[in-house]
DNA sequence: TAATTGACATCTG
DNA sequence: CCAGATGCCAATT
């Protein structure tokens, strides 16, 4: 698997989490590790922060449910305009945590 | 080629 | 709950 494919692997998941739900980097990085063999939460942050523009990136958030300062504000603007489930400030993980099969 | 950095995760104190 | 340390993999410098 070439990098660029790897790259378009990780933006057409994140492009099928549904509106309301989200993944932590650590959860894509776990749902590509079974299709591509290679990945890590690093991997998909390193690739969001170049491609995530080109994509959903507020339905991908980290293991603590929020996101750098940098995205917070515009981050949680999202959610709320989707109705993302959010649980003091940060996105309700135990309930809006997404995986690659549910709902199909 | 080696060192540094980054939209992360997880453990320890 | 916060801060520090370690592991991870690729891109940059």
């Amino acid at each position: 698997m070439t990098p660029d494919e790897y790259v378009e692997a990780v933006l057409e998941l994140v492009d099928r989490i549904p509106p309301g739900r989200v993944m932590s980097y650590g959860g894509v990085a776990d749902a590509l590790t079974e299709r591509s063999g290679r990945a890590s939460a690093r991997l998909v942050g390193s690739i969001m922060a170049r491609q995530g523009g080109a994509v959903g990136w507020h339905r991908v958030v980290n293991a603590t449910g929020a996101m750098p300062p940098r995205l917070a504000a515009e981050a949680r603007a999202r959610w709320l305009s989707e109705g993302t489930p959010l649980r003091a400030g940060r996105v309700d993980m135990r309930v809006a945590q997404w995986r690659p099969g549910e709902g199909m």
